[in-house]
DNA sequence: CTTGACTCTCCTCTTACTGGAGGCTGTATA
DNA sequence: TATACAGCCTCCAGTAAGAGGAGAGTCAAG
């Protein structure tokens, strides 16, 4: 029958984290004193509170090992915890890992420009989407006004609203760019007569993207910043079209472009 | 200026999350209105919010975050706080390979006897202790009576009380058992005439321990486990001596060892 | 009897949100 | 124009595993 302070001293846990345990059930003094409220404990709940803190090291929480604790103990059970928590374990070192490979860029990239890079990547998954779009091969990236024109065109002539932020997709680059402008709608078919317009379901996929803020013709260096990123951070690009998309296009009216902001993605698999 | 739920489709982020990061400061939307309390996010605030993401995917914390931005980027401090990171993932890595290790020998354990062991091993560090003692070779473990006799008397006769538990220290079993028994004291030397009992300092280390419940003859087993258990972990066996001691020793009258409670700890370092 | 070391309960705080209740607001449709 | 209904608001509670502290009571030694 011993006191709180000098379990602690025996078992090596803290005076409160003992406490806690008591509250919770976990680990209960043999005797509490009714009119002192001192907890007395026993020599013989040291090894009950070993196996707390070994299970603890394997990584379970305090609320499994009540469970594995109170039902006296069904092995199988047990070793399916734990195989379980093999698994987890593994995947959490390779997500340090890679993180350790995401920091270890950044530093680098630091030492590279002694500054800290416009642009931060991210990795998403972007969501299925219905577009209408047209698609044609044209010589150079800024010349796709006519088929932005052709698109709204039909468009507006059949009362059709986007129903978020229009983007470019470009299938290929050579000889000629391939590109297909897109308005996400919510119509399955367009009505009226056959125009170049169609209307399609883009599939979701796993993106890296980074937003940039400022003229069409600095889209080259938020481009290349994406490029070395998904080669230095443990991603390839995969098969599929890149998007730029127009969150903020440039003013019709002036062209002015200097406020535009544009996210450009593309479609990423982990090497 | 678009309302929350749209920010929140394009940058991912869920909306309770960035009411949040409103609520901390992190991410203040441009404008919030005052009669509806509606709050309206800018495009233009995607970069920003990117970027937290970025630095969060990094492991740094909110707060972290917030000052790297707020404190429009030292540079140099932005590095030394990466290379901390780099240095804490590295920790956080080898953690979780021990672990694993642990893990893996839990299983190997359970496979081996199909039960869980009645031991459970931890790693803890004792503190440096004044003790009281008498060392000699003895032939066997169990003949250490007179040994114990010696030093109590010795104690009793000078009216020092022990401040915890009684052990013995083992120094090598080979040829004969170097055995000192041990009781902690407060005093720093003893008064009066010479004796063989000896007053010394031991110092802290960190050990390999367990508690075995029950008699004596048993201890064996106990010894076995904890030798494997410091072997398939990652450790191995100190130098210096190993201790056994008597949380709960033998009813002095009887003998009976049966309700004994005692723990044996084994110096080790990190293999 | 006093002193000082222990111990008690109760409260708040930590991270980065998540879930829910109850109540407005804004827009699209009938 | 009335009405759904999706979207937005605030406030409250809860998460894991304790840590820190206030204020008060208890125990053992001298």
């Amino acid at each position: 029958m011993i006191k709180i302070g000098f379990f602690s001293k025996l078992s090596q846990v803290p005076v409160k984290t003992l406490r806690y345990y008591d509250q919770i059930g976990l680990l209960n003094p043999v005797e509490i004193d009714t009119y002192s409220g001192y907890r007395y404990y026993s020599v013989t709940q040291l090894p009950r509170i070993n196996r707390i803190l070994a299970l603890k090291d394997l990584g379970l929480s305090l609320d499994q090992i009540a469970q594995l604790l109170a039902e006296d103990l069904p092995v199988e059970e047990l070793r399916g915890m734990l195989r379980m928590k093999q698994v987890e374990i593994r995947e959490k070192m390779q997500q340090e890992e890679e993180k350790l490979a995401r920091v270890a860029a950044r530093l680098k990239q630091i030492e590279q420009e002694s500054e800290m890079s416009e642009y931060d990547v991210v990795i998403k998954t972007v969501d299925d989407v219905r577009i209408a779009s047209v698609r044609d091969l044209i010589p150079t990236y800024p010349e796709q006004g006519h088929l932005w024109d052709e698109l709204e065109g039909v468009l507006a002539e059949k009362q059709i609203k986007p129903t978020g932020p229009c983007f470019t997709l470009y299938h290929s680059d050579e000889p000629e760019v391939d590109t297909e402008v897109c308005e996400p709608v919510n119509e399955t078919k367009l009505p009226g007569d056959e125009t170049r317009v169609v209307v399609r379901e883009l599939s979701g996929t796993e993106v890296a993207a980074l937003i940039h803020h400022g003229p069409y013709a600095k889209l080259g260096t938020a481009y290349e910043a994406l490029v070395k990123w998904i080669e230095e951070n443990g991603y390839r690009i995969a098969d599929g079209p890149y998007r730029e998309i127009y969150l903020q296009p440039a003013d019709q009216a002036s062209q002015n472009d200097e406020k535009a902001v544009t996210e450009i993605q593309f479609p990423v698999v982990k090497a």
